[in-house]
DNA sequence: ACATAATGCAATATATATATTACATTATGT
DNA sequence: ACATAATGTAATATATATATTGCATTATGT
């Protein structure tokens, strides 16, 4: 499924996806890819993307299923 | 870094590595692995260790650096 | 002390996350 | 309408998560 938190807190930093992906040292399409719900992304990559967009793992990630 | 937080929650349901490596269907040396902090899990194995052990995951795996 | 369960740790094999490149489409500003 | 930036998506290549098997070591119970 997709992920629009995600996408909503980078709106809020005002960050496109080749931007974030810049700052966390990953490819562009990684980030679409994580956004999109089209994968299942590593632990490492979840918090580099929290940290740089002001998150936690739970605010971002969590899913009760 | 070692995942004690990780081993505290399972001790807490009184599992051995193996089941709880069963009940989420991964192999034992996974979770041994996770534990011991030598690799990188994905979300989707993380989240899955999190609704087995009734944490989220920022309580097993935050970690501010 | 013994038996058994739990854990740590290699080596190799396989699945899949991620990179790279490229192109098409959609948004945004002028 | 045009230019440009942002995004979606595909194909192939590479790195690495995870499985599998096996053995050594440590804990736990009797």
């Amino acid at each position: 499924m997709k992920n629009l938190k995600m996408k909503a807190a980078r709106a809020e930093k005002d960050l496109s996806q080749g931007e974030l992906a810049e700052k966390i040292g990953v490819s562009r399409q990684t980030i679409g890819l994580m956004e999109s719900g089209k994968y299942n992304p590593s632990l490492q990559l979840c918090l580099a993307v929290c940290h740089v967009l002001s998150k936690t793992l739970d605010e971002l990630f969590w899913q009760d299923e």
